[in-house]
Parts: structure tokens; sequence; C-alpha cells
DNA sequence: AAAAGGTGTTGTACCTAGTACAACATACTT
DNA sequence: AAGTATGTTGTACTAGGTACAACACCTTTT
């Protein structure tokens, strides 16, 4: 298993033992749980309880396995690593009490956008991603934003960065059209992309317009207050 | 290192490297890290890079480490595992806008609590806990009362359930009192408890009245949500 | 009621594959 | 230039992880 350079099979195999759950599924029993990862059961016990051993794995009375509650806080040490919690979630919701719909922020992850921290509007039914969640970048507002200030490639890009912002309308999920502008830090460099997203019905042209300044503003504030240059 | 039944040396190994990083050293190179779970270098690094393969943890420039956001995404998981936070979420806002004191659901695992939802006010300088960190059963008002309704001993677990609720000023952080309501789901089991937190100050004996009742209510509209029988 | 399928669990034997050690390549200090 | 950090790769040894089969315990089937 070990691809490239060196690895420890073992570690792989839990790792994927822990991709198994999702959403749906949070509840395997052992013998879902090796047929998924295509183990033996005796392998995926054993593995199974060293995860659980250490809270990231956990076992219910009727034996099967969930996802252990050390899981919650290392995410949060993650997300910790951006050292910008304090500033960012009063600053989400301030952005909803104004606007009325949800606010976000993204940053990149690889070849993804991360969900970073979110808050939800109250007239909210649908949430287009919960915190934690990774999408596409070449589909949304936040993700399109992101790609246009960290590639240079392509007219639609060049655009975004003209205008300063972008807005999409059921372009990654047709139930949810989204404004996004982009997060600076230290400097002019790219940190992610806050957003506010809502049903396309609410994000007529005037709509928009009247939200977009008070987006940008936070944009603005939240910019420099991690050292970047807040941009025109 | 397989404790009891048989386990995966290497995954408890793998575990206890992510159990390394904390808040403050979110970030850590390699030495160090070999360091504090007392393994070679060489074995370390290796570890690591099969958990970065699956997103665990996270290469930086520097070639120094951190968690990863898959980390995220499983915390997230386990969150839904309560199948509850559409409820509870704006449920703590609306306490939050009532109170103006930052709200908390805690649940028990094991021999400790866990934050599993919160909602900070806008005072709040000082978070007591976040998302996802344990605090102990034994202090502080949250888990008093979980302890007062899963286990029947001592006189003061006696008193809470007869009041139905229970305060405290500064007993597990100096800075930070708290009221708490327990949290029923599927009749009359213990799902949790609701908590108020904010400084001893703004405490007071008028003030802890005026918001107990917003906090019983909503700790009947949460239990009943969730199957359970209100209580008195 | 016995048989057939479904759980989770333990023991064992083979041999993979994980580990520790040492050697090496860089990069800063002094 | 010697000294002390860092991360990295190769190698030899054997610890330890795996697959298999056997088992115990359930339900459901016939």
């Amino acid at each position: 298993m070990p691809g490239n350079s060196a690895g420890v099979a073992a570690v792989e195999r839990a790792a994927s033992l822990l991709e198994a759950f999702t959403d749906r599924d949070f509840t395997l029993s052992l013998g879902e749980l090796a047929r998924r990862v295509e183990l033996d059961k005796a392998t995926v016990l054993r593995i199974a309880r060293s995860l659980a051993k250490y809270g990231l794995l956990i076992r219910n009375e009727d034996a099967s396995w969930r996802l252990g509650p050390k899981l919650m806080k290392l995410g949060n040490i993650y997300q910790s690593t951006f050292r910008a919690s304090d500033i960012i979630e009063p600053l989400l919701a301030d952005l909803v009490a104004q606007t009325g719909e949800s606010a976000a922020v993204y940053v990149r992850e690889g070849q993804e956008r991360l969900c970073l921290f979110r808050h939800d509007s109250h007239q909210s039914i649908r949430h287009s991603a919960r915190v934690g969640d990774t999408l596409p970048l070449d589909r949304g507002a936040p993700g399109r934003v992101i790609l246009a200030y960290s590639e240079r490639s392509g007219t639609i890009y060049d655009e975004i960065r003209a205008a300063g912002y972008h807005a999409t309308f059921g372009e990654r999920d047709p139930q949810v059209a989204s404004v996004a502008v982009p997060v600076f830090r230290d400097g002019r460099n790219l940190f992610g992309s806050l957003a506010l997203t809502g049903p396309p019905a609410r994000f007529t042209e005037e709509a928009i317009k009247r939200n977009l300044e008070i987006l940008m503003a936070a944009a603005r504030r939240l910019s420099s207050a991690m050292g970047g240059e807040p941009g025109t």
C-alpha cells in the first residue's frame, strides 16, 4: 500500500477505516466495515480496537462502530491553525444579521475548497455546505474566486479579478446561489474567500448589489485583521 | 503496545502522533514530534507520510507538520451522529439572543463531558470551552447536571435533581459561571445538558432567575424534539 | 427443530512489513 | 570550519500484522 515514498500500510488501512464513515452511514457494523475497506474482518477488528483506544472510534452497545469524539477535538485544533476564529466567527454573525443570508469562509486545500467557517441565517432551510466539507474549486462562486486569485489562466478569471467579486446561480448546486469576494493575508497573499449563500430566488440583481457592499466591507475588515492588503 | 485485547501497534502510534498536537502547538517539526511520542524520527516520518496521504496530517512548506482538514470532516460526521444539529444550532442562537450569554450543549463521553455545540454571545471575550473540548464531569454546572441524572450517589446530586437545574460560580474555571439544565431523549433517558455561561459578575441571583426560565423553556423544546419527556 | 445464514470473536502460523540504527545531506550557528 | 541543528534514505533484524480457519452466538428459514 505505501505509495511512492515509504509509508506505513497499517496506518493507511486505519485511515481508510475512518473514511468509510459518512454523514449517512455514521454507524457501521464490523462486517460492513470490512466489506467497504476490503480487508479481513479480524484485521478490521484489531485496527478498530486500537482506534477506539484513542477515541478516534467508538463502539456502541450493539457492537457496531462510529467515529469518536477525539476527531472533533482534533478537527478543532486544525481550525485553530488559521488563528482567525476569534475574528471570523463574530464577523460572519454580523454578516448574517445585516444581509439575512448565510455566510461562510472557504480556503483552498489542494485541488478543492474547504468550508472552514460558516454561519447559517435563520431563514436557511437547506445548508449548501457544512463546516469541514470540501467542494470543487471550479464550481460555485467561492471556489471560482479562489481560483481567480491563485491562478491566472482563463478569461472568466480575468473578469472576476477585474470585478473583485463573483456571483453564481445554481452552478454547483441548483438550489444555491452565492456571491463571493477574496480575502488576503500578509500583504497580497490569498487567504480564501468570503461568501454569502442562499436560494437563487432571493438573489436578485438588486439584492446582490445591496449585499455586495456589506460583504466587501467585511472582507476588507477581515483582510486587514490578517495583515493583508484589502484590495480595492 | 496493544493493551488488553489484541490491537495494532502501528495504528496506536499514529493516533498518538495526532494527539501530540494541541491548540498552542498546532504545528510541529519532525524532531519535536518524535521527541513527544518517543519514537525514532524515521518511524515518525513514515507514519506521518501515511497520515498525510489521507489528509489527516499536512506538511507545510518548511517541512513541519500540522493536522489535516480531513479531521474537520470526520469530526463533523461524528457530530451528525447525534442527528440534532438542525434543531440545536438555531436553538442556541435563540438562547444567546434572549439572554445575552453564551450557550452550549454538553454530552457525556465516558468519564468526561464533551462540548458538542456552542454559540458565543457577542459580549463573550473569553470562551470557557470550544466545540470538541472535553471537560471534567464533576466540575462546573453542565457536568454536575449530567452526573445528577446519570448516577444517583451524593446529596449534592439529589439536590440538583430536586431543583431541576444547577448553577456554579467559577467552580471549574474561576472566570466562568454557568447555569445548566438536563435534556432528555427517548422518554426519560439523559441526552446531555444545556447551559448558559458567562462572567460571574453578570450572574447575579436576579439574572439567573430571569435566564433560568428561558433556559428551561429551551430545554423543554429540545427534549421533546428528541422524543424525550421534558420533565417538570 | 434442525439447518442455513448472519453476526462478532479468538488462535495460529506464515512471512510481510515496520522498526531502530547508522549514515548521509543540508542548513544555520558560533 | 567545526559544531549542532534539521530532514532523509538504506539496511538488517525480527516484531508484529495479516489471512485463514474455527468457533460461539444470534435470527431467520424450511
